[in-house]
DNA sequence: GATGAATGAGAGTTCATTCAT
DNA sequence: CATGAATGAACTCTCATTCAT
C-alpha cells in the first residue's frame, strides 16, 4: 500500500455522503440550535434516508463532535502555516490569528451558539475546545517571548502570562456578539477590543 | 391595607411551596443544563404533584425566566446600595462588584452553564441579560467618569469605553471558568483578570 | 309552613349563586363546544371560586343536564297554555310550536351544537330529550286527530303517525341550519319546510 | 411504470398498518365518541406503537378526516355508478341512493355518533359533510327534472327544491335512529319516511 | 357554604435510534 | 450499504375533582 503523504488532518470524510450529511447539518444549524434540529430534517436535506445518518455517526452528538475537530483543524492547519518569526510585529501576528477564528465563527450566528450550548453540555467537547485554547496558548507565548526580548511586550509579567490573557480576550469578542451584537461582524469587535486592550500588553513608555 | 389573618397561613404555604418548586429547580440545575431537566423531576424533588407546577409557572421556561430575574434583581439591589461617590478608588469599586457577581454565578457551575445555554436559546432571556449588563455599563460610567476627572484613569477614550470594556472583562472570567478551570474560584479569575488588564485603564506614567 | 302555590317545573334554581353558574356556562357555550369549556372558565365568569362550581353541580356534566332541563320545562310551559281546541288551524298549532322551540335552539348556535354533542355522548340527556320529544309527539297527535275530523288532514294514515313526523320535520331544520345553514335564522327554516312538507299532511282534493 | 417488485413487499406492509391503525379506530368508535379514544388505546389495539400512529396520520383528527373521506368517496362512486337516465321511477332512483348511505351509517350507531358530534366540532369535516350533500342535491335534482318531466313529480316548486327537501329527509331517519330508535335498522326508517314524505313530492291527482 | 391549592391520570405529539429488508 | 417503518420513552401541558382551611 502505498504511503498516504501528507496525510492532512482534514484527511477524513472521503465519502460524499458523509459530506453531504455534514453539510445539511450546518446549513441547517445556520438556522436554528443543533438540539432543535432532528436527525430527519438532516438526512432530508442530505437527500439520504433517516438510517443512512447512522452509517456514519453513531450518534447526533457525534456529528458535532466531528464538526467541532473540523474548525478545530482548520485553525491547526492556519497556525501550522504561520511563520510568526519573520513577523516584525508579534501582536500583529496575534491579531491576525485572531481575525482567522473570527471568520470561522462568524460565518454563522446560530452554528455558533449551537457550539457553544453543545460545549456547555458534553465534556468531551468542552475538552476539544480547551485542548486548542491551551494549544493557541502555546504558540502564542512564543510570539509573546520574541516579543518581549524585542522590546515590544511588557516584562513585568511571563510570556506565558501574556499569551494566556491574550487568547482569552477573544472571548469577550465572541459573547458580545452573541449575546448582544449579532448585527456587527465579529471581526470588528476583534479589532476594537484588541485595540483597546493593547495598553495592558505592551510595553510601557519608562518613567523617567 | 387590612391585615387578613386567616389567608395569611394559606398564603405562607402557597410562597412556600412556590420556593420549594424553586429550589429544587436550583438543585437539578447543579447537576445537568435545565433543558435536560423535566418538570416531572422538579416536582417530584418538590414533593408536589406534577401538575402544581404549572399552577405557579405558566411554562418551564418561565422558571428559568423567574430565576434569570431574581439573579437580576440581586443585582440591581447590589447596585443600588452602592455609594461609589465615597470612594476613594473607581476601580476598586468595580472590582467590587464584579466579585459580587462572580459569588452569585460562582454557587453552581452547572447552574451557570444552564443560564448560559438558556441565554444561547431564548431571546427573552439574552435581553433580560442584556438590558442587566447595559445597566451596570451605565452604572460603571459614572464611576469611570469621575475615576477620570481625579485622574485616575486615562483620559484617551471615552468613559463609556472603559466601562464598556471594564464589564465585558468579566466574560473572560466567566468562560474560562465554565469551560476549563471549574474547580478555581470563579472570584479569583475574576480579580487576576482584573489585575492583570489594569494598565488598559488606568492612566499611564506621564513620560518625561 | 305555608304551601307553596303554583311552584312550577321552574322551581330550581333559588340561589343567586346557582344562576350565576349557569349563566356563565350559557354564556360561554355561545362560544364554543361544551366540552372545550372548563370549569374554571365557568367560575371565573361567574365570579365565585372553583370548588364552589361543585357544591351546586356534583359533575360538570350535571350542568349540563340542568341546562336541558330548564329548555324542557320552557317547552312544557309553553304546550301546557296552548290551548289548541280553540284554534281553527291545527297546523297552524304546530307551526306555533316548532317556531317556539326554534327560537330557544335559535339563540345560539355553539351551545346548540354543544346539546347535539351532549345527547350524542350522554344516555341520561337523550332519554330526557326523547322524553320531550314523545311529549310533544302525545299533543300534536291530539290536534291532529281534530284536524282530521274536520277535514284538514289527510285520513288515510293515523293522527300518531301524522304527529310522529310532523314533530320530526323539526330536525330537518335543525341540522340544516347546524350544519349548513348557520347564517340562515333557525325560524325561517321551520317556515320554509313546514310549507313545502304541508301536502304529506293536508287532505288530498277528492279526486272524482 | 416499472413494477418495482423489491419494495413492494414493504409497500404491503405498510399498507397494512396503516389499516391496522383504521380499523382499530373504527372499533373502537363502535364503542365510544372518537374524543373519548386516544391514541394509545387505537395503536394498542392495532398492536403497533405509539409513535407509529403519527406516521400515518399527522393528527388524530386526521384520521376522522380519512375515514370521513372513505366513505364520502363510497358514496361517490355509487352515485357514479348509477344510471338513472334508464330508471323508469326517479323516486325509486332516490330510495336506492339513501338506502346505500343508510347501509353505510347504519354499520355502527356509535360510529355514526361520533361523526356527529366530530362535525358539531370541527369546521373541516362540516365543510366536507356539505358539499357531500351539496352533490348528492345536484345529482337528485337531475332525476327529479327528468321525473318532471315525464309527470312523476308535482311541478309547481323547483326541481332544485325537490332534490333539496329529499335529501334532508335523510336527516330525519339518521336522528331518529341516533336518538331514540338505535334499535330499528336504519334503512327501514328511511323507507317509511319516504313513503310517508311521497305525497309532498309526487303529482297530486288531478282533480276533476 | 366558599375557597383555591393540590392532585395525578392522561392527553397528543416528538424523535433518536434500531433493524428487517 | 442504504432504506424507512417501527419503536417507545419522554416530553410539556390540561383539567375535573378533592379537601383542608
Amino acid at each position: 500500500m502505498i504511503e498516504r503523504p501528507l496525510s492532512s488532518r482534514r484527511e477524513r470524510r472521503k465519502e460524499e455522503t458523509r459530506q453531504r450529511l455534514f453539510d445539511a447539518a450546518l446549513a441547517l444549524m445556520q438556522e436554528k440550535p443543533f438540539d432543535q434540529i432532528t436527525v430527519e430534517e438532516i438526512t432530508e436535506r442530505a437527500d439520504v434516508a433517516k438510517g443512512t445518518f447512522f452509517s456514519y455517526f453513531p450518534t447526533k452528538e457525534q456529528l458535532l463532535i466531528a464538526y467541532t475537530q473540523e474548525m478545530v483543524d482548520e485553525v491547526y492547519e492556519f497556525l501550522e502555516q504561520l511563520q510568526p518569526e519573520n513577523a516584525t510585529s508579534q501582536w500583529e501576528v496575534m491579531r491576525q490569528v485572531m481575525r482567522f477564528i473570527a471568520e470561522i465563527d462568524g460565518r454563522s450566528l446560530e452554528r455558533t451558539r449551537s457550539m457553544m450550548v453543545a460545549c456547555c453540555q458534553s465534556n468531551h467537547l468542552r475538552e476539544m475546545m480547551a485542548q486548542m485554547v491551551d494549544e493557541a496558548t502555546q504558540r502564542a507565548m512564543l510570539g509573546f517571548a520574541r516579543g518581549q526580548e524585542q522590546g515590544e511586550f511588557r516584562t513585568d509579567v511571563s510570556a506565558e502570562q501574556l499569551a494566556y490573557y491574550a487568547v482569552r480576550l477573544y472571548r469577550i469578542c465572541l459573547m458580545e456578539w452573541m449575546m448582544e451584537r449579532p448585527d456587527q461582524p465579529l471581526s470588528d469587535l476583534v479589532e476594537q477590543t484588541l485595540d483597546f486592550f493593547k495598553p495592558a500588553f505592551v510595553k510601557q513608555e519608562e518613567p523617567r
